[in-house]
RNA sequence: ACGGGGAUCGUCCAAUGGCAGGACUACGGUUUUUGGUGCCGUCUAUCUAGGUUCGAAUCCUAGUCCCCGUGCCA
């Protein structure tokens, strides 16, 4: 028998483990029902994607389910836009959550039933101190709080004073619920913690039928209780109000019990990753907007042109552990690659162009050459790409005086038109400045489609595009919005700072292969030789608009670099 | 200082007392009608000091360094 398939064991992240171990221990009933808790206050961005994969593949690997609950118990930060953008974006990624989209907001009234039956217990009370008091009598890491002079009001008047901050009847802030656990606790989160504050707000949901909202960690569990989840994934940070997540659960009656599990959250090089500095970039107009290519959001990657299976696969490679660590943006822009290389159509286009004359090539006449549409695809065939007289090369494929590593277009020499003839510089036409207006060439017929019948080889073979039949367009190219790898790390600085100030290099007057006109938003496709790219919907219709979504890896770009540094 | 976590190639993740392995990056070669892709190869790591053991990245002891924690944010 063959062994060696059996043998190769999956390798399974802590996480998982932890599963798997709670499956053969029929704990949970054997399920496995997990949940993505955004709150709606920012636009996802790569590290949700992380938790996004990690909850649903999760689910789908252990067949169990996952749900979409929008953590919605601070109105004064959340909006409907962020809903609609989150909803989008998960389903982007190509994630489904079936029936299943919760909000906390609809639970309110539970947890306001669970926070009596706490009052009835003695185990919560209604406090009178103020933000700064409350501060002050909690103490710190190392001296012990003081017990609050609210903290042993009866349970008649604690229940009094929470009805009427449920109906309003009292100013923000002016009191809160607290739970009563022990202000002497080593944990900070342990000394009193509030569980109910009072918000006169209209929420998007709920509107102004509460004026008290419940906390983080009173209602972080109880929504994963109600939900039946069994296991609450979340971030490193929340390790120490684990104790707390499991104490209030532990009060009540009758609940499920999940288990709440900690991961450390992404950190990718080049960008900044907190929704704080991200909506920072967006108010002062850093970017266009939270769907910006140059922005680590999902929606900016989306236009950018970085395909959901990327960020899957992604978010796959990265791993799980419970380390801080910082991935290195190489890694993503690998993902992005493979997945382009497999999928992209291949066209040509010419950004920075100059005018071939190609002199023995009659005027007038147009041959159509056929094109491979993508070499790593078969499925994808063929298109007629116009060619003639005059075409356009890039500026950058020709050079006068050739380095030694130089192997493209230069006098005298020939090279081979992708698709088209083999071409050999003849003539230089330039200005009074020196500008190169045109290059003339000759080509050899013998070699149509860009074969050569006597065998002979050329270094380099060209992008081009007929001069009568381009398309025009406007090209967007993007680059880091960060030219440090960390911009965070100088505290004397401010990250913004170190934004990279031609992170958007915007070209116009390209000239593209005519079939471009026909591309809708969203399409991917690699211009051959120079990257990837996707059509924006900001075009119209006597414009076009591709973002480069990102170069193709660049030997002769690496030679320039090399050469320069000596 | 107190409480909670964490330290393995440049980066990320494995190895759960038994040959420190994979991916990315970098570098080199090869193929090529994209200086792309593919293929092949090279480089580099167990925080420190003791201990247990035939054998330690893993267990024990002592240290060092890093992260999180004093919102009526999540």
């Amino acid at each position: 028998m063959n062994t060696t398939e059996a043998e190769k064991k999956e390798y399974l992240n802590f996480i998982h483990q932890i599963i798997e171990e709670d499956l053969k221990n029929g704990k949970h009933g054997g399920r496995v029902h997990t949940r993505f808790p955004p709150e709606p206050n920012g636009y996802l961005h790569i590290g949700h994607a992380k938790a996004i994969c990690l909850n649903f593949n999760t689910a789908e690997k252990y067949k169990g389910l996952c749900n979409l609950r929008f953590d919605d118990t601070n109105p004064a930060k959340e909006e409907e836009e962020y809903v609609t953008s989150i909803k989008e974006d998960v389903h982007w990624l190509g994630f489904d959550w079936g029936d299943r989209l919760y909000w906390a907001s609809d639970y309110f009234q539970q947890m306001y039933d669970f926070a009596i039956e706490m009052i009835r217990k003695g185990k919560a009370y209604v406090c009178d101190l103020t933000p700064d008091e409350i501060r002050e009598y909690r103490g710190t890491p190392t001296e012990k709080g003081k017990n609050s002079p609210f903290r042993d009001r009866s349970v008649e008047e604690n229940l009094i004073l929470f009805e009427k901050m449920k109906k309003g009847e009292f100013p923000n802030g002016s009191r809160t619920l607290r739970a009563k656990i022990d202000m002497s606790h080593p944990n900070m989160n342990m000394r009193d913690p509030i569980m109910y504050r009072i918000v006169h707000a209209t929420h998007h949901n709920t509107g102004d039928q509460w004026c008290v909202y419940p906390m983080y960690d009173w209602a972080h569990g109880l929504e994963d209780s109600i939900e039946g989840i069994t296991h609450s994934l979340c971030t490193l940070e929340f390790e120490d109000h684990r104790p707390l997540y499991d104490w209030f659960l532990d009060q009540l009656e009758g609940v499920h019990r999940p288990q709440q599990i900690e991961f450390a959250r992404l950190n990718l090089n080049f960008t900044v990753m907190s929704k704080r500095k991200l909506l920072e970039l967006v108010r002062l107009g850093l970017v266009k907007g939270w769907d910006d290519p140059r922005m680590p959001t999902i929606s900016g990657m989306r236009r950018r042109g970085f395909p959901a299976a990327a960020i899957r696969d992604f978010a796959d490679r990265i791993g799980l552990a419970k380390r801080e660590s910082t991935v290195d943006v190489a890694l993503l822009e690998f993902c992005v690659r493979e997945e382009l290389n497999r999928v992209a159509e291949r066209r040509m286009a010419v950004l920075n162009p100059v005018k071939v004359v190609i002199t023995n090539y009659p005027a007038g006449q147009v041959e159509m050459m056929e094109a491979v549409n993508n070499p790593e695809d078969e499925g994808a065939g063929t298109r007629q790409v116009p060619f003639s007289r005059e075409i356009y090369i890039e500026k950058d494929d020709f050079m006068e005086n050739p380095p030694k590593k130089f192997y493209r277009l230069a006098p005298g020499r020939e090279v081979r038109l992708r698709y088209a003839y083999l071409v050999t510089c003849t003539n230089v036409i330039k200005d009074e400045k020196g500008e190169i207006l045109e290059i003339h060439c000759t080509y050899d017929p013998e070699t149509r489609g860009g074969n050569t019948p006597d065998g002979r080889k050329v270094k380099t073979t060209l992008h081009w595009v007929s001069c009568d039949h381009a398309v025009q367009a406007t090209i967007r190219q993007y680059d880091r919005l960060f030219k440090v790898e960390n911009p965070l790390s100088d505290p004397e600085k401010d990250y913004k700072e170190f934004i990279h100030e031609h992170s958007l290099d915007i070209v116009e007057n390209c000239q593209l292969e005519p079939d471009l006109k026909n591309f809708k938003p969203g399409q991917f496709i690699q211009f051959e030789r120079l990257g990837y790219f996707i059509a924006d919907p900001d075009a119209t219709d006597d414009n076009l608009i591709f973002n480069r979504t990102i170069t193709l890896r660049d030997t002769w770009a690496k030679i320039q670099q090399q050469e320069n540094q000596k």
